[in-house]
DNA sequence: GACATTTTAGGACGATTGTCCTAGTGAATT
DNA sequence: AATTCACTAGGACAATCGTCCTAAAATGTC
């Protein structure tokens, strides 16, 4: 993960095209443009595309669960916590309207094209269901932790799907709000 | 629309096929395996793959104001016409935890292809809020009309996204029914 | 300084892409 | 019966795809 190698330099343009062209529609001249390198160079550091993905993901999967346990370590209340989470669609908006949710279009595009890679990335929601669930069950509400953090996962999929196709920044500041009064609501102990 | 020509069997075929594994990853060979006619042939009836698309989407948009004014035009109660639309997760499920939403799926690719249908495919998601809007109106929630629907949007959209990750159906039912207790406690006087 | 290893550039490869041309079929019209 | 026209099949076309090979450059090791 050091910066500075070419491989990693290679992952993290993957990273960045994937995100915004989608998958499929980054071709390694794309990749090759963007790092600066050969293309025949690529097979040096990746058999195939696929791996380009599988490393992706690793990095991805690597960087959020940082950023969780960052989060799960520090002594924030739960319920900051999860506000933390819902804040994510206000500090990235310019990004997701632009691009949507990193995760949910990659799931997405993965399970059309029924990539073996598809497992791994749902591991990236996993990682947020399981936090979210850790944190519900802090609250107390340990008996239905899992499902409410499904519905918080959901909400944020949903805004973030319509941001994308509306681009509206009032919205997206209407359903944060909107889904902090959700949480008030179901934990109001505090 | 009248089923039965060559036309219409590559619309049809083309808006499955793109459905289930997205439009760029469909190519005319696919169409053209399922509709049963050579490659060739195409050029007769669509100059380009984007007027294949284009028609798809005039096809779907036709077909989503058939049904969106059949259900307003029944003398259905607006409360009631709203909980069809929310029951359209539980009907669809199987295909949603398949492929996602239909529509929103297809959005998202054509944002990050940066596509020229990209405004007539987020017309179908105008089609839906608008519609949502005027039944809000209806209840007698005109000041807010537009933001209810465009929650009740972005409810279903996040779930048919979680839907299509985890393939859950119980996860679907049990949002489905939480959708229906929010839309009676924002309408409590139907 | 001689050698071995890693890293690179450039291009060949077969396959597939969307696009387009041409020859030929069949039915309808005159 | 002759002519027209909508429709189809098959393949050519250049471009691009992911993959892979080879030779040179760079780097490190003794």
């Amino acid at each position: 993960m050091a910066d500075g190698t070419t491989r990693d330099h290679i992952v993290k343009a993957a990273d960045e095209l994937f995100y915004r062209q989608g998958y499929e529609h980054t071709s390694f001249a794309h990749i090759a443009d963007a790092v600066g390198i050969s293309r025949g160079n690529f097979y040096h550091h990746f058999k195939t595309k696929d791996d380009i993905l599988g490393a992706v993901i690793v990095e991805r999967l690597a960087n959020t669960r940082e950023m969780l346990a960052q989060w799960e370590s520090s002594n924030e209340h739960p319920f900051d916590r999860i506000r933390a989470f819902i804040h994510i669609l206000i500090a990235n908006r310019t990004e997701i309207m632009r691009h949507g949710c990193p995760v949910g279009t990659l799931c997405a595009e993965l399970a059309k094209l029924e990539h073996a890679s598809q497992a791994a990335a749902n591991e990236l929601f996993t990682l947020f269901r399981g936090w979210l669930g850790r944190q519900f069950t802090l609250l107390g509400r340990e008996a239905e932790a899992d499902a409410l953090a499904m519905h918080l996962l959901a909400s944020s999929q949903g805004v973030a799907t319509l941001a994308n196709t509306f681009r509206d920044t009032a919205f997206v500041e209407r359903e944060v709000e909107r889904m902090g009064a959700w949480l008030a609501a179901e934990v109001p102990q505090h």
